[in-house]
DNA sequence: TGAGAGGGAA
DNA sequence: CTAGATCCCTCTCA
């Protein structure tokens, strides 16, 4: 066998990938990976990818071939590919579009494949069966059509992921025009409030909007954070020309739709309606929180707003943040399969695990363009990424030792001397408009007071809170101190260092989202991310997995050794305090 | 009619 | 695998 010790990869027969991050293909060869493969670990000098079915399902939704991912996998492999490893990409592949969801002209539907023992195997699987009415021939299966859905969601846990070519009716039909600027000259203010809609945008729309044979016209668009989801979602509405239903996650942000509908749009403003606990209107669009649809009045009976979807004749439902669409919107979308949908997010990955319906109920990813893919276009500020690695007081560590594994946490999340760095990485980037960003209240609050900065927690409302933007957005504050609602908070003003001192257990999107506070293009577009962690404690490990994500995307973490002591003005420069300890990713 | 507090939910 | 944020509804008070 030949052995080409010089290539990155290493194909082991599980299917799993092993790629060296020292290698100089690595960048260019990570992102290759990212298509096909799931990574799963990232330690500093090899990361580790995994082959899943829906890894390569998405791949093949997206177009892409068995032949292409071998020939990714042969160029760079320092043995040769596993044959059990080729034949489970060929396998797996296959299998998207193998079978068929299809419409005929007499409103049945029916499944199909070119493989008759395909149809025979899918007619006696004993959770389908009973949806099915009948076989007129032995390539195609009838069944009721108000299963559509469910059937996807079962054949998909058995293995055969359907494309969904059996269409949607079209909806109430409502004319509108964007307000898109196609001129050559980029006039900065544009006429009439114009706006240019991105090319990464505007695929995206392609992407769903051109129902081919290997996926219906439904499915995901994935963009990172900043990178104007929302305009994706609206120039959609604006190309299928129909009336359109948005769900989003909360108040905030079916403001933000709504004001960015009536300004890129030429929709008269009682067109649009928001759907919430404040006011409840039906118009033809109309934008909804998730919590309404979920509400019930007491908890053994049914949901009182799931109405909403067939309140009106929708042509097409966007389901923004689709990563945290929760499980009684799948059971109502599972019955809707007829309305085209859009789901949008910047991390598809869900902490919960229900990856495969939202593949099976919303639909494949469709489009999605990459972190770093935007940030060399300039579309987003270039992040530099750094752990810090903190030491705790002799006595907080000894506290540490001796405490519940929950408490360890906690204690290592609120180690005291994460404020004598903050202060120096304050002094580093003297001025620049900094987020101190943490998950305990407690610890938060202390930094703010040893800060001088204000701090913004769930409990302050809201007109308050716009009050600080409004000045850190004018320059008049400098640091805000900002709990999880950073997480949330759609119109927290954008910065140029975003401090983490703390966070859950270990959630990527979460780790995403705080980067995506500070990745508005800047004039330099440099930005810097800090993430603050106690050496020698459950959080090393938590960040570890924080950071898979992103890590994920492209980007690398340098991990530095932050000087401990509680000095604060020690005269030398902050940048000298950081010993440089090694570069690239967490380990595990 | 609207603001604000409190309870419950996921 | 916590702590925290959010949202909805309802009630009260002006």
């Amino acid at each position: 066998m030949k052995y080409f010790p010089e290539r990155p990869l290493l194909v082991q027969s599980d299917s799993t990938l092993l790629l060296e991050t020292h290698h100089d293909d690595f960048e260019q060869l990570s992102e290759e990976l990212g298509k096909f493969a799931e990574l799963v670990k990232a330690p500093e000098h090899l990361h580790t990818y995994r082959l899943t079915p829906l890894s390569l399902w998405n791949a093949a939704s997206s177009g892409l071939s068995a032949d292409q991912i071998l020939y990714v996998l042969r160029g760079n492999s320092k043995l040769e590919v596993p044959g059990q490893v080729q034949n489970h990409i060929r396998h797996y592949v296959a299998r998207y579009g193998l079978v068929r969801m299809i419409a005929r002209s007499d409103g049945t539907m029916a499944l199909e494949s070119d493989d008759p023992a395909v149809v025979s195997e899918l007619a006696h699987f004993t959770t389908t069966r009973a949806f099915f009415i009948g076989q007129s021939n032995e390539l195609t299966i009838e069944f009721d059509p108000a299963y559509r859905g469910v059937i996807k969601q079962e054949l998909i846990k058995l293995g055969y992921p359907v494309s969904d070519l059996a269409g949607y009716h079209d909806g109430e039909r409502l004319p509108m025009r964007l307000k898109e600027f196609t001129g050559k000259a980029p006039a900065a203010p544009m006429p009439g409030g114009a706006f240019r809609l991105r090319d990464y945008q505007r695929e995206a729309v392609d992407a769903l909007c051109a129902d081919g044979r290997r996926h219906g016209g439904s499915g995901v668009v994935v963009l990172p954070c900043g990178a104007g989801k929302t305009v994706v979602g609206i120039a959609a509405m604006a190309r299928l020309q129909c009336a359109t239903l948005i769900l989003t996650t909360n108040v905030a942000s079916v403001r933000q739709w709504k004001r960015e509908i009536e300004a890129k749009t030429d929709l008269p403003k009682d067109a649009v309606g928001e759907y919430s606990g404040a006011s409840k209107e039906v118009c033809p669009v109309t934008i909804a929180t998730y919590q309404i649809l979920t509400h019930r009045h007491r908890k053994d009976e049914p949901f009182s707003h799931m109405r909403l979807f067939t309140e009106r004749d929708w042509g097409l439902i966007v389901y923004d943040e689709v990563h945290l669409l929760p499980a009684p919107v799948f059971r109502v979308t599972a019955e809707i399969q007829a309305t085209r949908r859009l789901g949008l997010t910047a991390t598809l990955v869900r902490e919960d695990g229900c990856e495969e319906d939202v593949f099976s109920l919303v639909g494949p990813k469709l489009y999605e363009a990459g972190w770093k893919e935007l940030e060399r276009e300039g579309w987003i500020a270039k992040v530099r990424c750094t752990e810090l690695r903190v030491t705790m007081p002799r006595e907080v560590r000894e506290a540490y030792m001796t405490a519940e594994n929950k408490a360890k946490a906690r204690i290592a999340g609120e180690n005291p001397n994460k404020l004598n760095v903050i202060r120096q990485l304050m002094t580093r980037h003297d001025r620049e408009p900094t987020l101190v960003i943490g998950q305990y209240l407690d610890q938060l609050k202390h930094i703010s007071e040893e800060l001088e900065a204000p701090m913004i927690s769930g409990e302050m409302p809201h007109k308050e809170r716009d009050r600080l933007y409004a000045q850190f957005r004018e320059g008049a504050i400098r640091t805000l101190v900002v709990s999880k609602v950073a997480n949330f908070a759609i119109d927290l003003p954008d910065a140029r260092v975003a401090i983490q001192v703390s966070g859950s257990f270990g959630s990527r999107q979460e780790e995403a989202q705080r980067l995506g506070r500070i990745l508005r293009p800047k004039a330099d577009n440099e930005a810097f991310f800090y993430s603050l962690v106690s050496e020698e404690s459950r959080e090393q490990e938590f960040s570890i997995h924080r950071q898979l994500f992103l890590v994920e995307q492209g980007y690398r973490y340098e991990i530095r050794q932050a000087a401990a002591g509680t000095g604060t003005g020690t005269g030398a420069s902050a940048g000298e305090s950081f010993e440089q300890q090694g570069q690239g990713a967490a380990a595990e």
